[in-house]
DNA sequence: CGGCCGCAATATGTATACAATGTTGTTCAA
DNA sequence: TTGAACAACATTGTATACATATTGCGGCCG
């Protein structure tokens, strides 16, 4: 894509360039157009964007941050390709994080917040029917994150975004073949206990939603620093 | 303070130069020797370490996504001043992420872990002694981090790292005056019930331990957007 | 013929120049 | 005297040029 002809069309309306830099290439990476490991060459980029490589650095620093890119020193960018163990912690993380934050949504009996809610699932079956993938992988993400927003906690709502993020690399990486996509009925399931303002089966749900979510994702394989040694044992002498 | 000549000694020796820069301004926050508020003016920056701006707007969007530092468009960027919410906030998501790891640690029994966090806090006692203010929080900070980083989640780590800086600011901005440094036994009676493996009451302690952060903090005020109407209404013409 | 050394190409790292924006102080007019 | 408009300054935003590091290729030596 080229969207030099708009950038260059209004040369310096503040920063709101980066924004939208930010935002396509970042939801590239989340619907898995870029996949881990893909470089992102500055000029490349800059050339696609009609700007300089002033501005892609600046976006390629912050999707550092958050975790998606990876910047090595004098060699360039890539997509994260995030390792088993990191997957792992990025679950577990989840798990304490979401489930607390669903204990106090229930508490809460936000009305109009789980409307809210029930506005994303009800995108969500419609984008399950149009078979648009990508279109759910974002929504389903949407839907932990307003729910982290519900909760009154913009601190941990950012957290929960991250992670969020992470867990479509994850997925990515390590998605079984036939994974089935996860269903929006498990949302609907939490909603309900939400609605019910029953805590306990709303944190189950929750619990289970991400289990199954982790269930979908194989990370047996061992891919945090591969031992050479041992992996060419007998290929080597001693 | 001027670095210019080590700077300049070795032109291009790699990032060596934002990490070093980037630690410097993260220290003087936290240390509160850069109080909130205090503008970080990017020339001004540039000079007293050498470097141009280039280095220096990457380390300040660095602090901004770390959320130490805002940055206004087009007005440049100042230490962060978080709001007495935003403190609510912080030390919530402490106390639901650092009571797991709390758990996670007591039920690991890592005697080595244990024994680092006992050198943390020995040193916290000499800072004590010393009357060392600056050198208390940093280790008070270290404390935190390294017990985070023995519940085997990185990630998670990562997370508290920066709950903590910016409990910095938050102590910065909002210390009542009589404040008592917490006191490094609270750390110490963690470790001992971790060390027992008694999972309950090194939650417990955990839990009291941030309480007692808190109680030294005033957030009582609205710090939502000041209203001078009423700040003045006895000053003002109805 | 195989391996090592050196050079060239490519990409990133940093500095600087220029453009745009925001702020402040001054001047002029009502 | 007060208000607003303007102009000068200060500061950030962006692009570009140059310095430096890595990588792959080709030639040279063993």
């Amino acid at each position: 894509m080229n969207f030099a002809s708009e950038a260059s069309r209004r040369p310096g309306r503040g920063q709101r360039t980066d924004e939208r830099i930010h935002g396509a290439i970042y939801a590239a990476i989340i619907n898995h157009q870029l996949r881990p490991a893909t470089p992102l060459q500055e000029d490349a980029l800059a050339g696609a964007f009609g700007v300089s490589r002033t501005i892609i650095r600046k976006v390629l620093q912050r999707l550092a941050h958050e975790k998606l890119v990876v910047i090595t020193p004098n060699k360039g960018a890539r997509v994260a390709r995030p390792t088993t163990e990191e997957g792992r912690q990025v679950f577990e993380a989840r798990h304490i994080i979401e489930s607390e934050l669903v204990r106090k949504v229930a508490r809460k009996r936000d009305d109009r917040g789980l409307d809210r809610l029930r506005g994303i699932v009800a995108e969500e079956r419609k984008a399950q029917l149009a078979d648009d993938k990508r279109r759910r992988v974002q929504l389903s993400g949407d839907f932990h994150q307003a729910l982290a927003e519900l909760a009154d906690n913009a601190v941990l709502a950012d957290v929960v975004q991250e992670l969020v993020s992470r867990t479509s690399l994850i997925i990515a990486l390590y998605e079984v073949p036939g994974a089935v996509p996860c269903s929006c009925d498990e949302h609907s399931e939490i909603i309900d206990a939400l609605a019910a303002g029953d805590e306990a089966a709303a944190i189950e749900r929750m619990d289970h939603h991400l289990r199954h979510i982790e269930s979908q994702v194989d990370l047996s394989q061992s891919t945090g620093g591969v031992d050479f040694r041992s992996l060419f044992a007998q290929a080597l002498p001693d």
